[in-house]
DNA sequence: GTATTCTTGTTTCCAGGGAAACCATATGCC
DNA sequence: GGCATATGGTTTCCCTGGAAACAAGAATAC
């Protein structure tokens, strides 16, 4: 019986694929949003901020998988481009109300469309079955390992 | 006509699942192999270095996509740890040909054994047909985009 | 009511990686 | 040969995000 043969090393793990197509997808998009001086955390943070009211920087952590931290480093900077305000709730003066502005709401179609262009420049070369398929697989590891318990609302 | 449904935001974006999914398993793996004392990028220049003979940083680089500043510090680290060496190629003495020293080479079975383990426990709760897929799909990705243009060897 | 504990958001410090300047060496052009 | 250009690796600066200490405000115990 000849001895198994190994493939090769690191491309046995699908964890390795996936980490190279994400990083490889982010950072395009991450280059993409650039261009409107917006980094990818931002644009996430805005999105699920314009979803949900009355999100408050934990949840938007959990939902974002950072730590508070770094929630209130970008929510500083959204601030500053004076495209989000927090209030403060009147019941518990600890958490914050989330919210976006005028200028901020003005800013989804643009960014949306910026990520539209992403998402179709790199999956387009998958047909609509496999897409579909990729997103099934996704969705399920995403769901079996509970990788958002909080969910933004 | 009914105005088109429109799916919740960053949900449409298969970008988006991708790096949710891929941050999560390339964290959990990197908290692993902390327990080593070994970084993500450090283990994935190990194992390159061991798969392919006279290989030089700028290789490395374009492999690990990476800068080459980046992956000059990672190389310190690794040659901190006298896990690889550093040997300049005669004929033009501004390249590098990286190679593990013997005690590099002992570190791999059981960093290997690490990242079975991440692998077997983000993807176990596929299917066989399901994780063949979702490889196929991901590897088809990284071909259409030319996401390594420069083969490691 | 006061003291302890828990929660929420912020701040500080540190590690990792990109961009660009930098240095040394090869290569090309004249 | 000698100078300009290109290439490979390193260094510096900066930005992002995690960890942990922190401050302020609830909640709980007694």
């Amino acid at each position: 019986m000849p001895p198994p043969l190994r493939k090769s090393g690191l491309e046995v793990h699908l964890g390795y694929w996936l980490r190279r197509v994400s990083n490889h997808v982010s950072g395009a998009f991450a280059q993409a949003l650039q261009q409107r001086q917006v980094s990818v955390a931002e644009w996430v943070a805005l999105r699920l901020i314009h979803e949900s009211e009355k999100l408050t920087p934990g949840q938007l952590a959990a939902a974002m998988s950072m730590t508070r931290g770094a929630i209130s480093k970008v929510l500083d900077k959204l601030e500053a481009k004076a495209w989000i305000a927090r209030a403060t709730n009147p019941e518990d003066s600890r958490v914050q109300w989330l919210s976006l502005t005028r200028s901020g709401t003005r800013q989804i179609p643009e960014l949306s469309r910026i990520a539209d262009r992403n998402d179709e420049h790199f999956f387009n070369c998958l047909d609509a079955k496999e897409q579909a398929t990729l997103r099934r697989l996704l969705q399920k590891l995403t769901e079996f390992h509970r990788f958002q318990d909080t969910p933004v609302d």
